[in-house]
DNA sequence: CAGTGGTCTAGACCACATC
DNA sequence: ATGTGGTCTAGACCACTGG
């Protein structure tokens, strides 16, 4: 079998081989496929919990063997994008049915390890303008309009989280708060199944501050308290944010657990 | 070449290849091998910045091909276990001339995103008797002997974290403040050069408390202020805890980060 | 130059899921 | 029986390092 086959579709003439002359933004080919195949997971051509084509199906298309294809897939499953099931396929990572979304994104455990679910409550879902500082961490104009929303996560009927999500308004067209409290599922799985934002990864700066009266107040907690506050940008394809969360924890039950690999 | 190759070394023998007959608790023959190289990385068999065998070598010595070897230390790699550099070799992981180790383990940063060194003074260094909870979390025995010291990290000249390590005496025999104030390095670099002790891992579960008089004097904070509380669990080989650590942090200027991927 | 890790290919066989 | 991903092998060539 000759190393250098034809092209088999416009994808395969875009590839650059190893083998061709250097170039100072060289990539190797398992790269370049995996850049290939997050614009297509990125442009919507699998959608969550879709299958994508078989290791065989996309060697042929690209032109390089199984081989080169299973690296570039293994690197989008190390980041999340895609789950390998043996003898069924691989499938478009999504939050819904997903365990581990809340095991990802929510850090929040009971002290003595029981695993518990929090119970969502939303507060209230108003209309706002950027501000500032808004405006840059969402990459919107100041004075673009906002959905805030908050709400108390109950962990065994104790109000232990209290969060405010900011959004912008043009990505979540319609958002209202009977549909929020239609949806049965977590957050990120209501934003991908109703909005199409799919949610990729986060960035957190945690701080220690003293509950103002109102937060105290919800949360059962004395005005001037110690409080966790999480303060979350959230991120979706080619690090776009798409959510800015500011989460108010009571720690005296619970607390921010964090793995240091 | 034939398939069944004969074993080459005593290795080579307690391999379990994947065409053996079906057993309740298979391994891959990489995972195999990577736990073999775990365990004489554990053993000290390689020190650390010593470079391993290479790739070669090791398969010849294992009786496998050079590709199911280096699925091994790639794997190996991806647990900070070793650190690979083409052109010259594998290498154990060391937290000695390491930038990324201050990155790994410490999470503090300056608000404004420039990345700061902070400038570590240590306090006190004393003998002290396990209690019940630290004689837990450290797998001691309850009354066995302990160095609990205590350091604050001036970030830009103010006193930021205030932190109290507690040490199982044990495993860092001969450790007197004079050794720690001659060391030039990282804290984990001392362990590591000074008493073979190697981190590997960490768990850390924060909350949000109110500063005592004494942290709050030492980090220039009212009494009762909010100070993040970082409750440490640090890990070498076979997870066995070697260290506990409580940071305070005084959150005004300085956040904690964590990256959701 | 030789030796190392990094990429890429080709093909075999195994384990699992579905029909 | 077929198709999927998972393991393993063998060998080629590239890129980087150092003598």
């Amino acid at each position: 079998m000759p190393h250098n086959r034809p092209p088999e579709t416009a994808y395969a003439a875009a590839l650059t081989p190893m083998s061709a002359p250097p170039s100072p933004s060289f990539q190797p080919l398992y790269l370049q496929i995996k850049s290939l195949l997050e614009a297509g997971l990125a442009a919507g051509e699998w959608l969550p919990a879709q299958s994508i084509p078989s290791e065989q199906e996309l060697a042929g298309r690209f032109g390089v063997s199984q081989g080169t294809v299973r690296k570039a897939i293994e690197a989008l499953a190390a980041d999340n994008l895609v789950v390998r099931r043996q003898g069924k396929g691989t499938f478009v990572a999504t939050h819904t049915e997903e365990t581990a979304s809340l095991v990802r994104f929510l850090r929040i455990r009971r002290d003595d390890g029981a695993d518990e679910q929090p119970v969502s409550r939303l507060l209230d879902v108003r209309r706002a303008r950027a501000g500032e500082a808004a405006a840059r961490l969402l990459a919107v104009k100041p004075g673009d309009a906002l959905f805030v929303l908050r709400r108390v996560l109950d962990y065994g009927g104790v109000p232990t989280v209290l969060d405010e999500i900011t959004l912008p308004a043009t990505l979540f067209k319609g958002l209202t708060r009977a549909k929020i409290d239609a949806y049965r599922g977590s957050m990120y799985s209501f934003f991908e199944t109703q909005f199409g934002v799919r949610i990729l990864k986060a960035q957190e700066k945690l701080r220690a501050i003293a509950a103002d009266a109102e937060s105290a107040q919800i949360l059962g907690v004395a005005t001037g308290a110690p409080l966790l506050a999480v303060d979350r940008v959230t991120l979706t394809w080619g690090d776009r944010p798409v959510e800015l969360r500011r989460g108010l924890c009571a720690t005296q039950t619970h607390h921010y657990l964090n793995e240091l690999g």
